[in-house]
DNA sequence: CCCCTTTCTTAAGATACCTTAATTTTTTTC
DNA sequence: GAAAAAAATTAAGGTATCTTAAGAAAGGGG
């Protein structure tokens, strides 16, 4: 069956899927393809998908009160993104995702994925570990922005997400280290 | 069998096991007993096990290039901690765990855990769901860190945790927060 | 290829937070 | 209950980062 699906493939590098579990999960995700700038969830709405990006990049953020945006997390190929706080409390979401590049996602309801995780045990377990790898992520995040200059955050960046830091605006990632796109400048100009 | 291990017990608010399953998870794990300042893991060990808060407070830090110590988290009665990237990495630790009141803990090697995810599928399900809370408040600190004042997440804080605060030193909240005791000494004294 | 929009840079003054060091207050120990 | 240790406060001067505002550079659509 040749079943080289991007997003079997991803759940096969990390768990070990049957071609007719395979078959199975394909037939719970939806294909969502994006325009540029093109959003997929905006403040306020449900937020009742998890998300795979099979191709693009994207961005999630949140409006302060000043209206200023405030990047939390960019995905590329291969990468998750959702509001996860509005998706798992079942409340408005607060983020805005956006689409930064022509994009493909492939995205499952809430409910059916409840139900693989029965039918598909080892969605559970690729959930899990997924997760676990993320909130180990989110905690290195933490500790540079807790004890970080701006310029080790940056460069930080620089080595561990090139590959984004060529897609995407300048003061964008000024805006997920959490400084002004004028302080970044004036670092990099060193 | 009037089974109420505080473990369990935590463990079957978040899903449903058998008393057979509870009976069985409860032997994969060991009690330890800390005394105030007794440290459950130093920088360089390796940390296999996922550890469970039965009784007492604990935290998590790690010592920068100055010797300076910054706390990650605090744990306390029915939370986790750990050095979850060593753990998961399988390299030294970079955080110490150190108890600040007497404590109890109970904690599962590594390689019993994944067995039992085996034995006993709720248990995957049920770490799926606590790391999943960890990654959201995780985000939710993260997003504090890069985009609040000193200020704003102290009553944050204070509003979120007070049962922590009353427990710990304030210049260990002020670790945590980010910031010099001198500087949250400040805040407060408004 | 040119115009219009978006992005990036520069610089000056303002603010949040840090460092150091000394003093006071609280907690622990014997 | 006194002495010692740990924690909290105060204040002065310093640094990192922000705000504002303006101009330069780059990019995208017709």
């Amino acid at each position: 069956m040749a079943f080289l699906h991007p997003l079997i493939a991803h759940i096969q590098s990390v768990v070990d899927l049957s071609e007719e579990e395979g078959k199975t999960v394909l037939e719970a995700y939806r294909k969502k393809e994006l325009r540029k700038k093109e959003f997929l969830l905006q403040e306020g709405e449900p937020s009742n998908h998890m998300r795979f990006i099979e191709k693009g990049c994207l961005r999630s953020f949140f409006l302060d009160e000043d209206g200023k945006e405030h990047i939390q997390q960019f995905g590329i190929e291969d990468w998750w993104i959702n509001d996860l706080y509005a998706y798992l409390t079942q409340s408005p979401a607060r983020l805005y995702i956006q689409a930064l590049e022509p994009s493909i996602v492939w995205q499952v309801h809430r409910e059916r994925l409840e139900e693989l995780f029965i039918q598909v045990p080892a969605m559970e377990r690729f959930y899990r570990l997924k997760i676990q790898r993320a909130y180990v992520a989110s905690q290195e995040r933490n500790m540079q922005a807790l004890y970080q200059t701006a310029e080790e955050r940056y460069f930080h960046f620089r080595e561990h997400y090139r590959s984004i830091e060529q897609r995407v605006p300048q003061y964008m990632i000024a805006s997920f280290l959490g400084i002004t796109p004028e302080h970044l400048s004036a670092i990099r100009k060193k």
